[in-house]
DNA sequence: TGCGTGGTACGAAGTCTTTCGTATGTTGGT
DNA sequence: ACCAACATACGAAAGACTTCGTACCACGCA
């Protein structure tokens, strides 16, 4: 696997802030995690991800700023996949009422995700 | 935390076998994790399990048979949580939309996840 | 020039996961 | 009674993840 859209809790949690904010400094992507780790430790997390090729950096005035490279949606893909696999036994339906329980949408959003099944809906069928 | 829902990669797999077949002996499991394990390393994982509760055993001939007692649903929501806050930004939609493209569901299953939302949004405005 | 401030680099310690070697027990057959 | 076959128990080695101490560098300023 030279694919970089798997990575460890921690690596996970940085990603979720650049991909959130876009961009960050070592001490800006600290601060978002609630400062819970050591200055070096984010940093050494970021230089990790940037070894992986998941992040990479840009000089801005003495310190970097980091850019995700990886894309949040690949990234979730296969660990979308592997939940599936493994605890939801393959099966989409079990996994979308798992998650309107965990995380129940607000009526627009609800709106909007039906308005995607139902565009999946007609556009499946025709192409058997 | 004392909560038996969060298993590591390794013990997921075990799980995902025993929730897919009910329960299995050391070797049963072994066998449907394509036997890439030694046996006594899938017997590790499986005492480690029932120590952190997950599993229990019964003796059967002189074997023992393993029965899952984490339930898969469960389990399912403290990751797909932790998914949705890191990669999907919160949003059950983005979710979704993954979720349907990386396993893409048989038309009747899309029925069922139609109906699924259909039936929550008609419930859903009420509870104002 | 010397020092404080604010930054990165590197290596290694601590911890958790994963794997398996070896010891030991039990059963059935001869 | 003994042996082979098949089980579990235990402990520790190997590896991966996480954290951080310490070294080092550049800048601004007294």
């Amino acid at each position: 696997m030279t694919n970089s859209t798997d990575f460890t809790n921690r690596e996970l949690d940085v990603m979720s802030v650049l991909w959130r904010q876009g961009s960050g400094t070592v001490a800006e992507v600290r601060e978002a995690m609630d400062g819970g780790a050591g200055y070096t430790t984010v940093l050494k997390l970021l230089q990790i991800l940037e070894e992986k090729g998941a992040v990479r950096h840009q000089q801005e005035g003495r310190a970097y700023r980091y850019f995700p490279v990886a894309d949040a949606a690949r990234a979730g893909d296969s660990a979308l996949q592997r939940l599936l696999d493994t605890v939801f036994q393959g099966s989409a339906e079990m996994a979308l009422a798992r998650l309107v329980e965990a995380a129940p949408p607000r009526p627009e959003e609800l709106d909007r995700m039906r308005a995607l099944l139902d565009e999946l809906a007609d556009r499946d069928p025709e192409e058997t």
